[in-house]
DNA sequence: GGTCACGTTTACGTAAGCGTAAAAGATAGT
DNA sequence: ACTATCTTTTACGCTTACGTAAACGTGACC
């Protein structure tokens, strides 16, 4: 499972010139990001370029650099697509819708606006609630597998402890037969 | 999302001989076992071939048929794939693994044969729990985003009622002018 | 200023998981 | 026997999600 070239994770922790004139606080270069989140070097540039991710800012240099908030965004990704299953593009497009909302109304209160904020907003809330609903069939699924794997592993130890006994008992009488 | 051809599920149910001397009672043909499962044809074809699924008993006419047994198999890998989130090679190892251990001991108590068994136990024990880990995790993990989707969507039901005031606010303003 | 680990872009390669068409045979109904 | 609808195998194609190498620049350190 290792990925990448071996990159013995070695020093180098600059402070070189940033050019997006970032505050710089917990930014991270993309070896460290690759390290927490267990993902390759690849992979994250793949995101970058499929646009799941927004351009972080750059060193002087271009090194890549991300701030804990796209750190966020990637781990939201990350369970969108590891704990719901869909594909990059479906998170794309989910992702995107989200962005869309964060934004608490600029407060034009044109009528017109107003309207189609309103129809936009309904959309984003039946996506919502249909993520929900998925997530709680999958939920539900998930706990009935639980189930049956606990039982599964409770029959399996019962068959240990038998076989133990069994065992046990075949070597006592061996060893009786040399007592 | 319509895979195969369009299909128009027609009639086409017949008892013509079965090969395997099979009892005939639930058996399904392909057809049905894909719009049971949501699988196309194809699907289930290549699943036979990767031996996730054993060689169904054929009709004379060389049409597969399914049993019951067969169907639920096929669900269980299902949802070790679609929950679980294992690749088909994944899926395949782990139901091999299951079946191997069905057997209740034969019962042939040579003292080396049971020794093979109990370290052979002791694998499938570690893998179950091992599965039932992974299951526990996604599933805390589950309950997390569910709790954030359910909080998000309860803001964006808070925003669109605002927005809906807001909306009826400036309509009864521009309705009282022409009053 | 040399070295070394880390980073950059560009581009071809690949494995999994099917899709899709082609050509043909099987079943049931008329 | 004819037809409609299912099924069969064979085989090439395709998309997603990265892997992997090549060639080269950068940042910090001695």
């Amino acid at each position: 499972m290792v990925k990448d070239k071996p990159q013995p994770l070695a020093p180098l922790r600059m402070v070189g010139t940033v050019e997006s004139a970032a505050p710089d606080g917990e930014y991270l270069q993309i070896g460290e990001v690759a390290a927490l989140t267990g993902l390759t070097q690849r992979t994250l540039r793949y995101y970058e370029e499929l646009q799941l991710l927004d351009p972080p800012t750059r060193l002087a240099g271009g090194f890549r650099l991300y701030s804990p908030a796209d750190v966020a965004r990637l781990r939201h990704i990350l369970r969108l697509k590891g704990l719901l299953g869909f594909s990059l593009a479906e998170v794309k497009a989910i992702i995107n819708a989200e962005e869309v909302q964060l934004r608490p109304t600029p407060n034009p209160t044109d009528a017109a606006t107003v309207r189609r904020r309103l129809t936009q907003l309904d959309h984003v809330i039946a996506n919502t609630a249909g993520q929900l609903d998925l997530l709680d069939r999958k939920l539900t699924d998930m706990t009935q597998l639980r189930a049956d794997l606990a039982t599964r592993l409770h029959d399996l130890s019962a068959q240990r402890t038998t076989l133990q006994a069994e065992h046990d008992g075949a070597q006592v009488s061996a060893a009786s037969e040399y007592a």
